[in-house]
DNA sequence: AATGAATGAGTATTCATTCAT
DNA sequence: AATGAATGAATACTCATTCAT
């Protein structure tokens, strides 16, 4: 069974996922919840302060899509290829969150907290690009970290276009995915 | 003299960049604006309908700096060096409301019109793309109007992660700007 | 072709039988009658203003209704149903115009205009009862004015009944108007 | 101890007396009735929306009325004078709210509600002309419920006249309810 | 910890009215 | 007489937040 507080986030995301944050309120996510009103004063100060509790759940599901895969894959082109496809997979589930989550417009003042948030996530990938760069598979002058922000960069708002502008269709998005890592193989002379 | 519907834009832009959405009410735009209340709503509907205009003006900021530096430019690299420099002279300037406006968080209702809205953008791209694929300089198998937005996708979200994530300082900007360019380049093999 | 008046007072009793007065705005009214906000103005001092007009009119209608049918009758009976006649297929056609102007809602400041209004109608059924009690059809002690308003106030409620709160079906809106006429008979003793 | 949704309809039945409907807002309401601003709102969506539970509360005071004044009587003359007396008085203190539950001006979508709130009335009546119907001191081919309906209709309209239009004084008063109360004698053959 | 009715400041929104053209 | 963009006071309404239970 779910704890109160898990109630609460899985509730705002949903809710946010459905009707976006703005038309959100923090009614409709205790009546979600089934919980009181005042019980989400416990947990929570304000709905701004929902926000890293929600980015730490977004990153949770994307670093579980993208351990489960990369850990199999051999070559760092294998990994990248997962690691792309993950995104692209939990922005399919998660368009609007991850929208408000990547660019950041929960207020001004949590920003710094996000970072941290998706640090774990950066890490990974600056690994992964460590690794490939002391086996002879990538060679840039970038460094790894910067390397990986890019990466996520470019593969998010590629994710984005397709999902929550043009809702394309599953041949275009396929489409996306098979563009997006053909760039970024080149950019990373694979 | 300006309109008092492009009034209101522009102090809307104006208000959105110094204090944010959310914290920017109706009565702060008209105020800044010297309309009366009502006023405002015989051209918009309510704050998200705002959302398109702002948009437009975001791009048109966006081109009038593009085109000012690209037309002297002679090679793909040299027209790239300057969109990059573009992009990131605009994101320092309009941090929050690029935000805003890249992120669609606007409302999923108003999001099919920004694609419209950002076309020109992509389009002008695409052409460089196209005439530097005529003359050689790039060799890619990716459509041009494919590669243009994931050129735009890619600058702005490294431009981003420095304006608004990480407040950098000036060499900071400068080791991002030149990092994304390396990165482009080696994309598009140049 | 109508005047300017004309064309307001017409749309305003449109749309006060479509949407009701409340939320009915003389933004509305200008609107349906193609002409400029401000020309209102010129004619009507304010909404409420309207109201004498209305009833003027809604009176003329009936007026016109009951003429028509009761000139050609020959006895109280006859004339009488008649009237009933007169008075249902006009609240058929505007309950709730009429229910505006009967009850007399229209703001306290106007209603003494509104018996005036109505009076030509009050004094044409006194003439038939006076007319009826001097050829000895109708023996009654009360006078014919308060005689006719009486008549009025019954048959215009048995007529709002149907038309207004029940949204009765043709068969039972003939019911209550064949009832409305006995009772009436009985009252007068006919 | 009123509960705070009695506290809202006793304190807009006095201002709608005191002030009519339209100059009554919302924000008199709960000052008058010392609560806040949004309570009103949990417990009714509109201004509109106390309609029905303003008629509801208008049935009780006149069923009181009533009905501490019929039970004493014996014959049906004596019953239905004390009906027309307790309708008359009712229609003393409250004019103004009477108007708009009477007349049903209370927009479209409350309409239905309002038979349901009245049934009681209609119902009492109905019973007493069924037992006058009974023991014989009555008749008439008219069912008794559609009588009651009739003989309310009359009544109020007659109370309506004195007390909302004209402002009759108390001697002209006492002439409409001693002719209302003839015209209904003749009408039911007593 | 949990509740949910009550709060009221803050904000959006409406619409009658004006007035320069 | 006619226009209709502009006005801004008046009002409705929301919703984060509190607190007695």
């Amino acid at each position: 069974m779910m704890s109160k507080k898990e109630l609460i986030v899985q509730s705002a995301i949903d809710l946010f996922q459905e009707q976006g944050i703005d038309k959100t309120t923090i009614s409709d996510i205790v009546k979600r919840a089934n919980i009181a009103q005042g019980t989400f004063y416990i947990y929570f100060p304000s709905k701004l302060a929902l926000m890293p509790a929600l980015a730490e759940e977004m990153v949770k599901v994307l670093m579980e899509h993208i351990g489960s895969k990369v850990e199999a894959a051999q070559s760092i082109k294998e990994k990248l290829t997962n690691i792309v496809d993950a995104i692209f997979t939990v922005n399919e589930q998660y368009p609007e969150v991850l929208a408000v989550v990547y660019s950041g417009l929960a207020s001004t003042e949590h920003l710094k907290q996000w970072e941290t948030v998706y640090e774990p996530c950066y890490e990974m990938i600056s690994q992964l690009i460590e690794e490939a760069i002391d086996n002879g598979e990538i060679t840039t002058k970038l460094s790894p970290k910067r390397t990986a922000k890019l990466i996520i960069g470019l593969v998010e708002s590629a994710a984005e276009q397709v999902y929550l502008y043009d809702h394309s269709e599953e041949t275009e998005v396929k489409k996306q995915q098979e563009a997006v890592l053909q760039f970024l193989f080149a950019a990373l002379k694979l």
